[in-house]
DNA sequence: CTGAAAGCGCTTACAG
DNA sequence: CTGAAAGCGCTTACAG
């Protein structure tokens, strides 16, 4: 059996040493601070790449203080959505040494009281996943007693807040264009529960992408939704009886998706020759459902590492007295084919 | 605007003065270190409890050296089941201080690659999810490098490798007597790829439950699937087709359970009333569908956690020279009875 | 622009 | 069974 030597710590001292400088001076160019001599400071680089250098995060935060209390507030989880979201947000978090207190509520009455809680566990920030994040009271309540928030997934974040979101529209605009260029002209559309601002911005998108292309979309092709399986499943029901049936049904999430697939299998649809089908969000869902689902990749797992960063930034910013407008965050989505839309059978 | 008092941070100390105790005693109290004495014991609990106490984990790790590398190795995974799993494991990582790398490979080709990987990043142990677990290839190119492994949800450990797993045979065994209570004797039954353990296990005490009940299984009723979704929709047709047609189906895990409700969602059938269906793993899927998925809930957030701890304590062994026998820890799962299972119509 | 000293909170030898 | 000292790796004042 081969003796293994544990992995030698690189410190920052080695590093010092190595670069010829003072270990100050070499923590000063790894943490990007400008007060250094440039041949010093690529001296330092030099010698953190050729040492293979990580700075050991506990001895950092244990020295910065660093231990920011960071609270996620959250309500009537999608499991799927709060998992992939928390996974970033502890990745991050463990990176900066943070901790993260997570609350449950339900009602209004549990809103408060779970904000309570927060507050008396000491968070210095708090975080709201959807669908809270649409929630004027929760988010009210949070910025009057001055604790900062980060929103997520809000469609039209509060100015007085930050938030990581994407853009809803655009993305809904990209998938009706995908299903134009498929050549489909009669879709279905499953709208998501009108009170959340990314279920509005999606409807508006596809309305204004028919619209554009010059193709009338009848009352029948427009159902509600609520984001939910079940919802989904009633309004398939609806457009798949429909004379004539549409050829692809563009639904505002997955899980509506996996509803409208089910209602299809079922009648016997042969997917996606017969029928198209799209969602939105990519959860994990996305891949089990077979055909594999086209859908608009909703980068959770980074969203989440984002929101952790903007908080902490936040929080610094704070306690150094800095008092900076928040910040919005709109990151990448992508538009992910696989094999549940294709060209309408002719 | 309320002023906001920064959390005042307890340290080790301040329990020791308010104990009337040195440092050193109090951190033995908090670590469990038997060689204490009653009397000083209590007091540190009790000044403990008093001031709210919590270690700082910097502190701790930075002393301690703790700062494990602990590699997972993955495979064609379950996009859900993998978030919920490292969920778990990064919880624990994060307090314990602990890094987490995580490598993905696919053939058995890139396998042995991904092992090399991990050891050049200096790993100190291997926790291995499903369906990698059963691998004796992977496990065994891992124990010959004498790298520590924990498998996760091995049905079958092998004895030289540490496991963290549920009692499959008695999950499975439990949801086929809450059929049987319900009143069902007609039950179809969707098998899991036979290449994995678990699968193996969830059929023997299916077919074992039925024969106690003196219920004989006709051949009609066991269909082979592969866990995946698709071949739960295949494997559900064929059942739906039988004449009498099965009052239940008892699906090996929840992906299939979605595909066979798909089924029988578009074929017109009411769930549960014409027919019930179960799953087993509980999911994210599960509280997705509707009705709800009455299923055999595996504890994965807790088994990642699990999985972690029994990784740290035998790294820890192994860096004091001490070398014990790997522990099994078999975790409790549950039955949750949600909407998809009834009494059989009469 | 650069550095010598001190200390974050904790636990590991080392003494008794 | 208990404690005084030292140090894990890092960065924050404090000097120059």
């Amino acid at each position: 059996m081969p003796e293994r030597k544990p992995p030698a710590t690189v410190t920052i001292l080695d590093v010092a040493r190595h670069a010829g400088v003072s270990a100050m001076t070499a923590s000063r160019v790894i943490n990007g601070n400008p007060r250094v001599g440039a041949e010093l400071r690529e001296r330092v680089q030099a010698s953190v790449h050729a040492l293979g250098y990580h700075p050991n995060l506990a001895g950092r935060s244990l020295r910065t203080r660093g231990t920011a209390r960071i609270g996620v507030l959250y309500s009537n989880p999608s499991a799927a959505y709060l998992n992939e979201l928390m996974l970033g947000m502890l990745e991050q978090s463990s990176l900066s040494g943070a901790q993260v207190l997570v609350e449950k509520c339900s009602g209004l009455q549990s809103q408060r009281a779970a904000v309570q809680r927060l507050v008396e566990a000491g968070v210095d920030g708090v975080i709201v996943p959807p669908p809270l994040c649409d929630s004027a009271q929760t988010i009210g309540d949070l910025d009057q007693r001055g604790i900062p928030v980060v929103a997520v997934a809000t469609a039209t974040p509060l100015p007085e807040v930050a938030s990581v979101r994407i853009d809803d529209y655009a993305g809904a605009r990209a998938m009706a264009r995908h299903l134009l260029e498929l050549g489909h002209t009669r879709i279905g559309f499953i709208e998501g529960d009108p009170k959340h601002t990314p279920a509005q911005l999606r409807k508006q998108a596809f309305l204004d992408t028919m619209a554009e292309a010059g193709i009338e979309v009848p009352a029948t092709h427009m159902v509600v939704g609520m984001f939910t399986y079940r919802s989904g499943l009633e309004a398939a029901r609806q457009l798949l009886a429909l004379e004539p049936r549409p050829t692809a049904i563009f639904c505002s999430n997955d899980d509506m998706a996996a509803a409208a697939m089910a209602m299809a299998h079922g009648m016997g649809l042969r997917i996606p020759d017969e029928l198209s089908i799209v969602g939105f969000d990519d959860t994990p869902m996305a891949t089990t459902l077979w055909p594999e689902l086209t859908t608009i990749r909703q980068p959770v797992t980074a969203m989440g590492k984002a929101a952790i960063a903007l908080m902490l930034e936040r929080i610094r910013d704070r306690r150094e007295g800095r008092e900076r407008t928040p910040r919005h965050q709109v990151m990448k989505f992508s538009l992910v084919k696989r094999q549940s839309a294709s060209a309408p059978a002719r």
